[in-house]
DNA sequence: ACCCCGATCGTA
DNA sequence: ACGATCGGGGTT
C-alpha cells in the first residue's frame, strides 16, 4: 500500500493539515479517515509545546518531519501528532478527528477528538518518536477521496486562540461519509 | 521540593 | 459547569 512521504511532512505545517483531512491513518489493525487537524508551528505560536523552547519533551517537534509526537494531557489521555517542516523548525499536527468503521463493516463510529483516537486505537508515549515513514504498521496513505474542509479556531487552549489553525470536514460530507 | 497548569473527556 | 489525574516546566 502506498503511503505519505518525507517530503509530504516536509512542508508548510498548515497545508500539511489541510491536506491532511480525508487521508487514511493505519496503526496496527486500525484503518480511519483522518476528519479533523490542528496545526502547532514555529517559534512564536504561544499555544505550541515548543514555545518554551527545546525542551525533553518538545525535542521532537524540532526534529525532522514525518515523526510521530505523542504526549500525555491531563494526566489521562493522550494525543497524537505528526511531526512537520525542516530540522530544527519546531512543527507538528495534532490528529484530532477519525472516522473507522467497526469490525462488522455495517456503520462508521466518529471519533471527534484526540483523547478519544488514542484510547480507540491503542497509542501510548510507547508510540512517540516513531518514524512513520518507514513503520511497518504505523504510517498515512492516500486516497481518493476529496472532502471539503473548514477552519476555525483551535480547541482547548488559553493562548494563540486568534489564529484558524484547526480543520475539519463540513459537516454534510462527513454524513456522506456516514452514509446517513 | 513545590507549585501551577494543561493541544481532554464524561458526567451533571 | 466541574472534577479526574499526573507529567512538564519553571521557580525556590
Amino acid at each position: 500500500m502506498s503511503r505519505m512521504t518525507r517530503e509530504f511532512f516536509n512542508r508548510d505545517t498548515l497545508k500539511v493539515a489541510q491536506e491532511l483531512i480525508g487521508k487514511l491513518l493505519i496503526f496496527k489493525n486500525h484503518t480511519g479517515i483522518i476528519t479533523e487537524t490542528e496545526a502547532y508551528m514555529g517559534f512564536d505560536d504561544p499555544a505550541s509545546h515548543a514555545f518554551a523552547g527545546k525542551t525533553k519533551r518538545s525535542q521532537i517537534m524540532f526534529g525532522p518531519p514525518g515523526f510521530s509526537y505523542i504526549y500525555l494531557i491531563y494526566g489521562m489521555y493522550y494525543c497524537l501528532n505528526f511531526v512537520t517542516e525542516k530540522e530544527e523548525y519546531p512543527a507538528a499536527v495534532l490528529i484530532r478527528g477519525l472516522l473507522i468503521q467497526n469490525h462488522e463493516k455495517q456503520q462508521y463510529i466518529h471519533l471527534d477528538g484526540p483523547g478519544k483516537i488514542c484510547r480507540h486505537l491503542g497509542i501510548t508515549i510507547n508510540e512517540n518518536g516513531q518514524d512513520i515513514i518507514t513503520h511497518p504498521e504505523f504510517y498515512v496513505a492516500p486516497t481518493r477521496k476529496k472532502m471539503d474542509y473548514t477552519a476555525q479556531t483551535r480547541v482547548g487552549i488559553s493562548k494563540g486562540k486568534d489564529k484558524l489553525w484547526r480543520f475539519l470536514v463540513k459537516k454534510d460530507q462527513l454524513l456522506h461519509q456516514l452514509k446517513l
